[in-house]
RNA sequence: GCCGGAGUAGCUCAGUGGUAGAGCAAUUCACUCGUAAUGAAUAGGCCAGGGGUUCGACUCCCCUCUCCGGCUCCA
């Protein structure tokens, strides 16, 4: 038997396929199956059948496919693992994920740190011992019977969609040695063909992900296709926590989180005030160019406000809570900004030649998050939304979603980011039902929207807000992890709850859309990805000190000022480090804040009027540039990108 | 909120029951220096907070707070 590639090239025994890896692979029923090729003494790789021929599909073990088998089974030696050194735990589901994987076991007492030392530890002996991978096919009923200790895979299997398995009523399993765990596969042909990998963490994670059911102990694992691919990968890793906005924070001394304050309550330093009231003047300057007009609330508002807005009957545990003197309505800090934007609406009654009217504003709001979910700046529970509300006629839909989404994507754009992710969610099942048409105008419009704007983006079904669907973009931090930034949202609810109307064309009342939007969502959250997505070494127009002045010996502290003085008078924002610590030093430190931009200044300067420019990411400075030459270069650089 | 881990100087971290340590940062002095750390000295601590065990607690136990990693949640 020989194996073809896809380029026709035969394998056959003589290059290393075994028998066995053939009979796994064509055996029936077995189309899924992967078999391991040795293409050449270096590199395994992993084939299947295509199904209809003799011919096989090369996988390549590094391939995102190959990835994901050898992921895949990992966490079934993981699960072999503890199933042996903690008898009695049982196991539940154990998925490859993004870089790795993770398996979810019920134990009597959660995992130590020495427990993972000892569970890797098993791990390699089991990949040591080079068992094979068995595909094992039952009903059913044998699957009921072969797991009838192991309650999570018994209610799995109950739950088994029988179309969902090849073969009909099948239930597929994987077995090796002893173990055996229900599984679709494919998978590796035998343990030993697991190159590398590392037990990661440890953490509680709810069954079904449902919080009111069993807490499980989730180990997070990862496998590579190499040792060096593993050590690449934990490198990577270990960078991306140099990026964390918390750490660097604290290194540029942007803000602090003050313990007296309370948990997610942030103070921003001088230089994070800097970095943010750049952010705010970009966003106040678009908000303008957009067309919307600026509009001031209160951080708090009557009780009875909140009621109205229907956020005490949803969200009450989300909010602070209510302010009273004795006899008084009482007072909640405001969670959103929504109702007051609303009421700005309701001061007067409007007329259709008034919409759409666009009201922005960077607004304050303060929410009680849990405590476990608190996460610097990104996650808080004081921050500031660069919010807008939009209240228009059914017939400007189309081209305010349009211009709010040519916004979202000018200011994303701004600020670099380009690799986001859009999501367009649907009407929930919570959704108000007699409001179907207003719906249906609402999610065809923002898909439209996008595809006018060739946004690439995803439906998440079920996942809008009860008042409307909405167009979310997710941005991911320094390690992956993804936050929610820009939404834009098509309230079909809101402006009937609170009897909004304007006056159309025919003299009739007519109830208008209203769009809420945030372009950077939190501005905190906003900044803290941007932090990390530059890791703190920010583009000049963002930076809070954007050139610093390094005199060599302090007979030159006086001509430092001058250029100060011209750099200063051409809008940059600049330092001059008069320590007397080496240039050397001083080199270092200006760096280390990574400053866009440094200019060191000694006798020559001083002589010729020129400077010594070094810009960040170079490795040596440009010695003698025309002072006039070098600012105006440094002036350029600082402009805003739009 | 749940599961686990952690909290020692501004920062990063040593310190396993017997007088609280280092590096960096800070301050002072000397050095006046051309591109990633000049030298010396000084100062800096309710060892997160509270309770307990003990002759004695940073250290062991309990509670609370905060932070970290996940889970759940995010109008």
């Amino acid at each position: 038997m020989d194996l073809r590639l896809p380029d026709q090239k035969v394998l056959s025994h003589d290059v290393g396929v075994t028998g066995l890896d053939v009979a796994r692979a064509i055996g029936p029923g077995l189309a899924r199956a992967a078999v391991a090729v040795k293409v050449n003494d270096h590199q395994m790789d992993l084939a299947r059948p295509i199904e209809d021929g003799g011919d096989f599909e090369v996988i390549t073990l590094g391939s995102p496919e190959g990835l994901h088998i050898l992921r895949h089974s990992t966490a079934h030696v993981m699960a072999q693992a503890v199933l042996d050194l903690f008898p009695g735990s049982t196991f539940a589901i154990g998925p490859p994920i993004e870089d790795g994987f993770y398996y979810d076991f019920e134990v009597n007492e959660p995992f130590t740190p020495e427990d993972l030392e000892r569970i890797q530890q098993r791990m390699t002996e089991i990949v040591a011992e080079d068992q094979p991978f068995e595909r094992v096919a039952m009903s059913p009923e044998e699957a009921l019977d072969v797991f009838s200790d192991h309650k999570f895979k018994v209610e799995i299997i109950e739950n088994v969609d029988p179309g969902e398995v090849s073969g009909g009523d099948v239930v597929t399993a994987y077995r090796n040695n002893g173990f055996i765990d229900l599984c679709r596969g494919p998978h590796l042909p035998s343990t030993g063909r697991i190159p590398a990998f590392k037990v990661l963490r440890s953490s509680g994670a709810y069954w079904r992900g449902d919080q009111d059911r069993e807490q499980l102990q989730r180990i997070y694992g990862t496998a590579w296709a190499s040792k060096s691919d593993l050590d690449d990968y934990l490198h990577r890793v270990e960078e991306a926590e140099k990026r964390d906005h918390r750490r660097l924070g604290t290194e540029l001394d942007l803000y602090s989180f003050p313990p007296q304050l309370g948990s997610g309550l942030a103070v921003w330093h001088p230089k994070g005030g800097m970095l943010r009231k750049i952010v705010e003047d970009h966003s106040r300057q678009l908000h303008e160019r957009f067309g919307f007009d600026f509009v001031f609330s209160p951080h708090i508002g009557k009780e009875d406000l909140w009621e109205a807005s229907g956020h005490l009957d949803f969200y009450a545990e989300h909010m602070y809570p209510i302010m009273q003197y004795e006899g008084d309505p009482g007072y909640r800090v405001k969670p959103m900004n929504c109702p007051f934007h609303v009421l700005i609406y309701q001061s007067s009654q409007r007329s259709y030649r008034e919409l759409p009217m666009r009201l922005g504003e960077l607004g304050g709001v303060y929410r009680y998050e849990q405590s476990g979910v608190i996460h610097g700046i990104l996650r808080a529970r004081g921050f500031t939304q660069d919010d807008s509300h939009t209240f228009c006629a059914e017939d400007q839909i189309q081209d305010e979603l349009k211009l709010h989404l040519d916004f979202v994507l000018t200011w994303l754009g701004d600020f670099g980011f380009d690799d986001f992710e859009a999501e367009l969610s649907t009407r929930p099942e919570k959704a108000i039902l007699d409001e179907e048409h207003r719906w249906d105008v609402a999610e065809k419009a923002l898909a439209d929207a996008l595809e006018a704007h060739d946004v690439v983006y995803r439906v998440a079904p079920g996942e809008g807000a009860f008042y409307g669907p909405k167009i979310d973009i997710h941005i991911k931090d320094a390690i992956g992890r993804r936050w929610q930034c820009s939404t834009i949202q098509l309230d079909v609810n809101t402006p009937r709850r609170f009897g909004l109307e304007y006056i159309d064309s025919t003299n009739s009342p007519e109830v208008p859309y209203m769009i809420h939007c945030a372009k950077a969502g939190s501005l905190e959250r906003f900044m803290g990805i941007l932090v990390e997505h530059y890791a703190g070494a920010f583009p000049m127009w963002l930076a809070p000190v954007q050139v610093s002045i390094i005199p060599v010996a302090d007979r030159h502290d006086e001509y430092a000022d001058q250029v100060k003085g011209r750099l200063r008078d051409l809008g940059l924002r600049v330092e001059v480090d008069l320590s007397t610590e080496t240039v050397s030093d001083k080199i270092r430190r200006a760096l280390s804040q990574k400053h866009p931009a440094v200019i060191v200044v000694g006798d020559d300067d001083v002589e010729n009027t020129t400077v010594g420019l070094r810009l960040y990411g170079e490795d040596r400075d440009t010695r003698g540039v025309p002072l006039i030459e070098a600012s105006n270069r440094l002036a350029e650089l600082a402009q805003r990108p739009s």
